[in-house]
DNA sequence: CAGATTTGAGCGGGAGGAACACAAACCCTG
DNA sequence: CAGGGTTTGTGTTCCTCCCGCTCAAATCTG
């Protein structure tokens, strides 16, 4: 129940307006900034001053095209004025990165994670160890913004609980609450699964840069969605949403990791991928590996393999396509390496199952980030304070003056 | 682009935020909307005082419950100040309904749509008679805020375009303008898929009342689904989401209306119920009827029928708890007549094909709106105008001065 | 009936953006 | 190279809107 808005309200939406502008599209000049948020010369140029004053913004000399008029000055964000600590807690490595404003990354460090090696205390400790191997060291705690976690699991928003983690075999693991005693900062640490984090990477960063619309599939060894309405995550009641890689695909179907049997991911996943190209399910990522270097070389298992495999994807797509109605399917992990061979077969199931109308509309693509969109996702996530309320934790730092000018 | 906020907009957002309230909550005395806003009783005297200086509010003596201090006035919005027309296009029926301020109907005719009597003009203008069948007679043009129209089918929302309408053998029909062309009002008419406003009507008044992560799933002759996200309705990209019933849930299945096969309302549509009761597919609303007489007499035959569907429901109902993570799953039309038979049935799937964790979290109880869902669906979305900004069409009727009191 | 309590009424103040006038910096033309 | 056109920064004034405060009104309690 606060509803209620008031002055301050407003003068933080539109300080929150510009960073995001400037954090999601890059540097921008005043005029620009003018016509992005319908505000006049003047209030930008306050709300301008009050960024570069408390050190998130600067402003450069313009960069003139040779149109006539004056030159507007170019505002650029400050990359290491807040900053965000992401981790990542992969299938069989670890990450860690350090992401600034305008989503710069400051750094990154990757880590095998040995299989087995799933005891938390010990993960948690990795993470914070492989702080330290960052080429520029630890951020300083005061421009930290938050902490942001990617996981391959069933995750509570609100507390960071991780209720199932089956790569992990982690269940009701208070990873959230464990990482931040761990660092012992006082910025919150979030905790999210990895699709619903990779979503918004590439809605950030990746193949779906200026699409509000998107479903993102995550597939390797589990399957997991992401999904992105109207620019914002669904994350659903708890935070659970988006776990579509235990869908009910196929009758009665194999038994699952999760306890029921012919989920999605069973006929999908990598296991399913490896079993049809003559592998045991269990062969890992060597065994992707070959198969994918099988279908390069032209070996017709392989092929049929992946093309039977995009099959599944496509029927069970198109159930999504219709019950969404996304304008941007992208499909990652796994999925992205899968889909130049087997393209035509999702497509041919999709237009199957799904209606004339929602399939018009989409478009299929495969990630363009990589592995490491969770890691981004975090720390975009983790950096979402500063861009609701720039003013909040940076800006009043010592009650600068708004137009210390002149 | 229209980020930028002023002054103004706090104003709005102050005002929508008390019409909302009284509109949702009912009539609250100006305290408790002090308490529900957070705004100070002089910004609420000044807002209420605008209210009802336009005629949307009034203030009556307090309800005096024998608490201490001055008594707060009560504030009620005038009904009939700012009324939605509503137009529901049913699978036999057709519906029209004035709905004023605070979902008060006022006035509300049926009458039959004989099977085959599909002609899109002939239907626009059976609508528009029905106006004149309505006990209030036609609302005063200058008090509509908008028309609302609910239709089985496909529908792009943005200038309801009917893409397809199975029940009515539509495609490509431009509902949206022929009303508007028909009745030849200067307000917008809003067409929408009727599970879509369905969800939104059981969320204002009906089962999900309080609740704002809702799954509505609606079965007759097909089945169609509505999200509540957040308290907003999920609509995807163009307005085509929750197209649930046609997910692809058996292989290969049988050919579905909609030239795919093995779609979920193949096997728990009305078509299925009757088939596995021994009656034909196409045995209609009669059909349904002895179903359920005989399943209330005790017919082994029928009983089995409705758990069997149940069953069928629970296991995609399943899927989409994983995908979607609901507080509340509301089961209407078909489906809420088939709850209390098919309950355990249901409950059993859901619990072998959901995860633990949305699981937990969800409760699934029948519609409790009935087959006026949709009509009254259509109208909270056709006055959502007037929600949005009660001074922008009403309140500045004649620059009313704000403090006409004293 | 007196005190406590809650809330309305009314006024002054502060925050924040709009509007306007003016100056600065660039382009282009002759 | 000088002058006009154009665009944008600068600075002041004004308007909107909510907050905070004080006082008065209306109710309950003892």
């Amino acid at each position: 129940m606060d509803l209620g808005q008031r002055s301050e309200t407003v003068r933080r939406a539109n300080l929150s307006a510009i960073v995001h502008t400037l954090h999601e599209d890059g540097p921008q000049s005043r005029s620009d900034l003018v016509a992005r948020t319908g505000l006049t010369r003047s209030a930008i140029r306050a709300l301008v001053g009050e960024l570069t004053a408390s050190g998130l913004a600067t402003e450069d000399r313009a960069v003139h095209l040779g149109r006539p008029g004056r030159p507007s000055p170019e505002v650029s964000l400050v990359a290491d004025a807040a900053v965000a600590v992401s981790f990542s807690i992969g299938v069989d490595s670890l990450s860690a990165a350090i992401v600034g404003l305008g989503g710069v990354v400051l750094g990154v460090v990757h880590a095998d994670r040995p299989r087995g090696h799933d005891f938390v205390r010990s993960i948690v400790d990795d993470l914070v160890t492989l702080l330290d191997r960052l080429p520029a060291g630890r951020p300083a705690e005061d421009v930290v913004v938050a902490v942001g976690v990617a996981v391959a699991g069933v995750v509570r928003s609100r507390d960071g609980l991780v209720e199932t983690a089956p790569n992990l075999g982690w269940t009701g693991v208070p990873l959230g609450a464990l990482l931040a005693a761990r660092l012992d900062w006082s910025v919150p640490v979030i905790v999210r699964n990895e699709a619903d984090l990779g979503v918004l990477a590439e809605h950030r960063r990746g193949a779906a840069v200026g699409i509000d619309d998107v479903l993102y599939i995550h597939g390797e060894v589990g399957v997991g969605g992401g999904l992105l309405v109207d620019g914002h995550p669904l994350s659903g009641a708890a935070g659970y949403a988006g776990e579509i890689g235990h869908f009910p695909a196929v009758r009665p179907g194999i038994p699952c990791r999760c306890g029921s049997s012919g989920c999605w991911e069973t006929v999908v996943g990598a296991g399913a991928l490896l079993e049809r190209a003559g592998f045991p399910r269990d062969a890992g990522a060597q065994g992707i590996e070959r198969v994918f270097a099988g279908a390069a070389a032209g070996d017709a298992t392989a092929l049929a393999a992946l093309e039977a495999t995009g099959r599944e994807l496509g029927i069970v797509l198109g159930g999504f396509v219709n019950s969404f109605n996304p304008r941007l399917v992208v499909l990652g992990g796994l999925f992205s390496q899968l889909y130049p061979y087997a393209q035509d077969a999702i497509w041919a199931e999709l237009e199957h199952h799904s209606l004339p109308a929602p399939r018009a509309l989409v478009r299929v693509v495969p990630a363009t980030l990589g592995g490491d969109a969770p890691l981004l996702g975090a720390a975009e996530v983790a950096l979402e304070p500063v861009l609701a309320d720039p003013a909040g934790r940076f800006g009043s730092r010592v009650g600068v003056p708004v137009l210390a000018s002149a």
